[in-house]
DNA sequence: CGGCTGTTTGAGCTGTTTCAACACCCGTGG
DNA sequence: CCACGGGTGTTGAAACAGCTCAAACAGCCG
């Protein structure tokens, strides 16, 4: 099925019937307050796995950040898809703890690390896909990345406001580590003091 | 196997050779940044599964509160376990969608909910395998919780200073909502208003 | 060229942290 | 039995990072 920019495929707290797998696009997964207040708890990718869960209802929304297309499955369905694909058995697994692991990074994020490491987690995150097998620690090599999120899904990401997002971007930008061009592609200037900034190092 | 009070039996970065299951007292599982900062990202209790995971090395390192009683299997059996006990398998998955789920939570409560919501969010989380079944959201009797964790734990686990976590226990027992017992034990006097600071609810 | 939305910038404020002092609990040893 | 530590928890005052409110700006599209 194909969804298009800015509709919300999954809502949190409705039965969840069905489970979905991307297969083109990006998406934003959050949950609410009852006061509004907003925590997008993961942005899912080509390959991700939503809508698993033990309990009766979605834990969160997920609403596509431009197009987006998918595959539904009924729940019922999953243990028929196992025995047809055996090979899913590993991968359900594997996405399942290596979610798991991203999230307790994301925890130290939101827990302990300052707006600026928080920025700079984002920036390595977002650009350790695109740079793949080599460790993006000692990449000296610029590289841009599109940002199809807002400045609200960030500061929502990262449990902070807009304009700090916006002030540390502008932080950033003076301090030569990045450049923006219009607001939804950054390029890293220097990904390695960007990945130290995101773990607190401080090299003199 | 059997660890004493204190003792780490995963340490974080170390090769995941094995893993465990819990079957007796409880651990805190953390995560650090080189400079020292720390975060709990969660505690173990009867029956969870540590360990598991997709990367060759653990995540976090894991520490007995209290002594500690476990059972140590390498990685490599657990295919001939799943073999011998075909309901792990199912155990597996609700153990590894269940913790998301939780994670997603604890995700709101670093980024979005201030101390007060913090502590609240906690001793309802504390509470809620001791009352079980009905929602403790309009539970009326008093509970009462033992906290085998240090003050520095709850912080940790929060991403609060110690100091603030103990302000806003006083604050909680002058409100008439808690009452201490030498600082390791709990009893929640009102858990229904408790839940309802816990998701940012102001009743008047 | 307006009008809309999203982003940046500025100034002042606030909740949480930091730093420091003090109180408590408890096991130890005089 | 009680004074003495040492670790842990509590309380206070000052500082600061990030938030709030408000206004200016930049794209973007009709």
């Amino acid at each position: 099925m194909v969804v298009s920019s800015g509709r919300c495929f999954i809502q949190e707290g409705a039965p969840a019937h069905d489970f979905y797998v991307l297969t083109g696009g990006r998406a934003k997964l959050f949950t609410l307050m009852p006061d509004g207040r907003r925590q997008i708890v993961g942005f899912a990718e080509l390959g991700d796995f939503l809508g698993l869960t033990s309990s009766e209802t979605y834990a969160f929304t997920a609403e596509a950040l431009g197009d987006v297309t998918l595959c539904r499955f009924p729940h019922s369905a999953i243990d028929r898809l196992v025995e047809r694909f055996p090979r899913l058995r590993g991968r359900l697994q594997k996405e399942a703890s290596s979610e798991l692991v991203k999230m307790q990074s994301r925890l130290m994020v939101l827990g302990r690390k300052t707006a600026r490491e928080r920025l700079a987690s984002f920036l390595v995150e977002q650009a350790s896909p695109c740079c793949g097998h080599h460790a993006l620690h000692d990449e000296q090599e610029p590289i841009t990345l599109p940002l199809p999120m807002s400045r609200t899904d960030i500061a929502d990401y990262l449990g902070l406001t807009i304009e700090t997002v916006s002030r540390t971007f502008g932080l950033f930008r003076k301090e030569g580590l990045i450049s923006v061009k219009g607001a939804s592609s950054v390029t890293l200037l220097a990904p390695g003091v960007l990945s130290d900034i995101a773990n607190g190092i401080k090299r003199d």
